[in-house]
DNA sequence: TTAACATATACACATATAATTATATGGCAA
DNA sequence: TTGCCATATAATTATATGTGTATATGTTAA
């Protein structure tokens, strides 16, 4: 009963979920924090946070940092629910944002691996 | 996206997650307590909020108040996630113990609404 | 109306947790 | 090695939340 009170009390803070609710999708730490328009230490401090309740991985590749939610036995009530969220929050105008957001940086960068900070330049970056 | 983070908020704290697995029946507040080994204040104190987020309704009869999990389409999503819990917790002590408590309480009282705290007085009723 | 019972609430205390700001770490390229 | 970039962490502050003890409310029966 443990691990699921935990996992709900993870699932209670808005900045973790909506971070679980893109990574299902392996994502470095810029393009979390800029999808949700988030500073880095926040994100940064979740993301430390789920990797400490073996939710997440990352995985480092030069400068950068991927993330994404592992998939073992010790996950399976977290994917459980996060994929009912989908369709629970198909008209969330939050939810649908950070998708939003999300493809735009990944439509504006040439390659998903090109990780410059898009955003702080701005000029191009429509939001 | 604000409904859901209150309902995971909810589900994070034991004392309530325990309370809705019992509440899936019609429950006094004594059952309740008892059978969580809990003290009143503390039970009482957990359905106020369970209430006031409108996921739990009341009824009295005489001295006696009744609790049930509400099933509306506010409660939709508490009711799919608590569905899937009994399997998820079907070998946790806790939770068998709570529901195991539950059922020598009633088989303890003649009718389910005798509610004289039948813990209290305690000889004939084993733990 | 008084006593007994079931439940709710107030207060005081302790604890937990999140955000911001500032700084540290670690990798890469010149 | 130096400087830059991506990310992590620490310190501080503010806020929220749960519990026990004590007390209040409300119902029934004598």
């Amino acid at each position: 009963m443990e691990d699921l009170l935990n996992l709900f009390g993870i699932l209670s803070d808005k900045t973790r979920l909506r971070i679980l609710l893109l990574l299902r999708n392996e994502l470095c730490v810029c393009e979390i924090y800029e999808a949700l328009e988030m500073s880095q230490p926040r994100v940064s401090r979740q993301l430390a946070i789920l990797k400490q309740a073996r939710l997440i991985k990352d995985r480092r590749e030069g400068k950068w940092i991927y993330y994404k939610i592992e998939e073992n036995a010790h996950t399976r009530y977290l994917i459980s629910i996060l994929s009912l969220l989908p369709d629970w929050l198909k008209d969330d105008p939050e939810f649908n944002n950070d998708k939003a957001m999300l493809k735009k940086i990944h439509v504006f960068r040439n390659s998903p691996r090109n990780c410059e900070c898009v955003l702080s330049g701005g000029e191009n970056f429509g939001k």
